[in-house]
DNA sequence: GCTAATGTCTCTAGCAACTATAGGTTCAAG
DNA sequence: CTTGAACCTATAGTTGCTAGAGACATTAGC
């Protein structure tokens, strides 16, 4: 059995973290020593693994929540699971194309400074006014999740 | 003078959205109508537009507000408003190649799948097992501010 | 002039996904 | 047996908004 501090540094999950998936449900309530702290199994340790992985592919926690759960019925067909990592996909991919975008005007104004004082600045030029800008990066780049 | 529906609908910000950045400072407090009204000056729609604008390109609000304390000193030079800039390239172009490396990995997983049960289904075994994961994507691609 | 609809006001709380802090308890080493 | 690290709970803070409640202001139509 580990301690919640050990299974942090096996799992590379900060130990508030995991205190807080346990609040949210993600983990389950885990056991707990005479003094009162908590100790985890191997299959902790697993399930820890697998969210931390999928928060590393950039998969909301909710999403993760319905992978676990999927992941407890083996025998079920995977279309669900394909689904979400498909969406997770899509997500991604967006969020590259305006990324892209984003990089390419700022690489416009950065390049265009020529190291004046700021009333000859491009970049304070650039961003007070909207029609130099060619790209339409969608609202929504700031408020997906990440 | 613009009542902040108007400017709103004119800037393409919120309402709410406007209110916050008149409560954090990004936009000075209103002149107020008869009836308490906030009243905006052509001059606050351009602040606006600027602040929009960069948060369209990734800035933080922080960043953002160095940037329009500096837009207001046109006489210095323009070296810390190309610093911003340039941190700002810089984070973008780290999500960049971090989210293609995520994308990769998703790929692989999606195209692995075969459709079955989900005790055959790579996209769970992938996520828990980290050995099959090449990339190191890095911690901090949860925390950067978008 | 009146009424209804829309717009605006303040204030509070909520979202994701944690992180930090305070004040206390337990455990392992020397 | 004492010290110090690790643990506990609970609460508040982070970023950048968004949503709701309940009250006041303005405007359009009649």
């Amino acid at each position: 059995m580990l301690t919640i501090g050990k299974l942090g540094r096996a799992s590379g999950v900060k130990v508030p973290t995991i205190r807080y998936y346990e609040q949210i449900g993600l983990l389950p309530a885990a056991d707990r020593s005479a003094g009162n702290q908590r100790l985890y199994t191997r299959a902790t340790q697993e399930r820890l693994a697998f969210i931390r992985h999928a928060r590393d592919l950039g998969f909301p926690l909710e999403a993760i929540r319905d992978l676990l759960g999927l992941s407890d019925r083996p025998e079920q067909s995977c279309a669900e699971v394909d689904a979400i990592a498909r969406t997770q996909l899509l997500a991604v991919e967006g969020r590259i194309t305006r990324l892209l975008a984003l990089k390419t005007e700022l690489e416009r104004m950065v390049d265009h400074c020529a190291g004046g004082t700021i009333a000859e600045c491009r970049v304070i030029e650039v961003l007070g006014n909207h029609a130099h800008c060619s790209a339409d990066h969608g609202r929504d780049l700031l408020t997906v999740s990440e």
